[in-house]
DNA sequence: TAGTCTGCATTGGCTTTTCTAATTCTACGT
DNA sequence: ACGTAGAATTAGAAAAGCCAATGCAGACTA
């Protein structure tokens, strides 16, 4: 048996598509559709049930599936555990993040690792949250950096850091002067917001709307880097993660203000296919994101926004 | 990666030699040194020292056998629990057993049990006691049955039951009219014996030189069927297991004679590879064997000459 | 030290499998 | 019914697996 096969089949499974797989393993759809076959009759048993227009798993395919998985897994292990071992040619760790995380954190993050893992390779792909969540569930990355994370049956979460928001602003903003406010003093405001298909939206409206507090919010933008451009040429205010706008804050093109009252954090985790089987690379990896991240939070608590946010 | 290719190193590393692999593997001995010529481009590591003439894994090689073995056996797991899903194609045990318990107790178990798990093809193989460890070491049996079971660095070991010995001996024989006898009762007594490359004429030429009884051992046998047939031309008397000649004592061709004072049994055991993973059918079979031989050695109790020597 | 022997590596050519492009088929939405 | 999207089939090309024969190198033998 071809492990490529396997590969092909975990593939089909989780992209729940043969031509999507197929492209995914650089192979032709019809090499796909011909693997699965040859497999099933190699083992006499169907393990897709094509009657069905999108196709379903018979229960021989969802228990060859997880084997599948986990075998494949292991023998990715054990590669890279032989070469490890001949010569230092470290593994490959591909980790999905949100842009939020990476761009902030993943940079410094990824240098520091350097220093005690020359050797491993670390690939970050920036997506959007569901393209995190799915890069994670289809194996494509070994772990995933996400806010508000959630914990499902294929996915595991690990709480990573909270981090403060504050209201932004541009200098010659109104409230630009304001050393602290209530999450009052925002009624009636011009806002800048995210788009509501993103968590961090619907969870600042939950919060503005048991505060019983109305904003008017004028823009929205599925990312941080535009909507930060906006409030730059005076469109309104945000409330958004400290991290995110430090280095505009530090320059002076953006204020800051921390928001009294109110517990204002954005949660950051880690999420994890449930039962996936790490690389030595990527495990030490991951264990160094979590120990290094005390040390990274501490540095944050130094902040006097932080501070001032956290009571 | 071809999983035949793994199979074929793991072969050439447990048998030591390409050749054996190959035959064993249906290929031919180019090919073997091929495949792992193969496996070792791919992993870029070299896997096989060969500047020695029997020739030495390295470190890697270490590493990537066991690896390898272990993942075959989850595959062949795997593949065996879909099937058993989709239909009940049960699947498939081996065990390697030496002469004396293969033929007189487990013939019986099998039947046993495929009354219980009907589907199951049980493969028994019946070999020499080296041959028995060597099919377990090299992953050829789930496990083997052999007397005086030894562990090792690469073997586990379960007690299974102790064996009452008897003297056994033709009918018209000076000492068949004897109800129990005494060791030194054996003094001078010409004897047979098995030869002693195997345990059992070890352990017995210990017992009797710590208990400074000499007999003169006229004959040598190396398997009990043989040495059975000179008992009964009166070529003279030989110490046994009681179940290698229940059948001899039954139809009256033989006469056995509780031996007092000494507890003299033949101990057998279940012997496995250390971290080998059983299929489920495997497991299953192993299961019943051991919970088997509970009712097993009752029935045996029963009989008065386990009485009479357990004592 | 030479000679032989055993057992792995290499080579060249055949066979089988894998693979793709083009085409056909089919469940589902309209 | 009909169109469409996506899987199955097919046939021919590319790649690999495979073997017989041969070459070559350790490890005993004299």
């Amino acid at each position: 048996m071809h492990l490529k096969t396997l590969k092909v089949f975990c593939d089909v499974v989780g992209r729940k598509s043969f031509s999507r797989a197929a492209s995914e393993n650089g192979i032709s759809q019809s090499r796909a559709s011909q693997a699965v076959h040859q497999l099933e009759e190699h083992l006499g048993v169907q393990l897709i049930d094509r009657s069905k227009r999108p196709f379903v798993l018979t229960a021989a395919g969802a228990l060859f599936y997880d084997g599948s998985r986990q075998l494949l897994q292991r023998y990715d292990a054990l590669e890279e555990q032989v070469q490890m071992l001949w010569q230092d040619v470290g593994g490959r760790v591909t980790i999905a993040s949100i842009y939020s995380i990476g761009l902030y954190y993943m940079n410094h993050f990824v240098e520091r690792h350097r220093e005690q893992a020359a050797q491993t390779i670390v690939h970050l792909e920036y997506q959007t949250p569901a393209g995190v969540y799915d890069m994670v569930e289809s194996d494509q990355a070994d772990f995933g950096l996400v806010s508000y994370p959630k914990k499902s049956r294929t996915i595991s979460m690990t709480p990573w850091w909270d981090e403060p928001m504050l209201l932004v602003c541009s200098p010659d903003h109104p409230l630009a002067r304001s050393h602290s406010i209530k999450l009052s003093d925002l009624a009636g405001q011009r806002m800048i917001g995210f788009t509501h298909d993103l968590q961090i939206r619907r969870e600042l409206d939950r919060l503005l709307h048991a505060a019983r507090v109305h904003v008017d919010v004028a823009m929205e933008f599925d990312n941080i880097e535009t909507l930060k451009r906006a409030l730059e040429i005076h469109a309104g205010s945000s409330i958004l993660p400290e991290p995110t706008v430090r280095r505009e804050v530090e320059s002076g093109s953006l204020i800051a203000i921390p928001i009294h009252g109110n517990r204002l954090v954005r949660p950051v985790g880690i999420i994890r296919r449930r039962g996936r089987i790490l690389g030595s690379a990527a495990q030490h990896c991951l264990e160094h994101l979590l120990t290094a991240t005390a040390s990274g939070n501490a540095a944050n608590t130094d902040s006097p926004e932080l501070v001032a946010v956290e009571v």
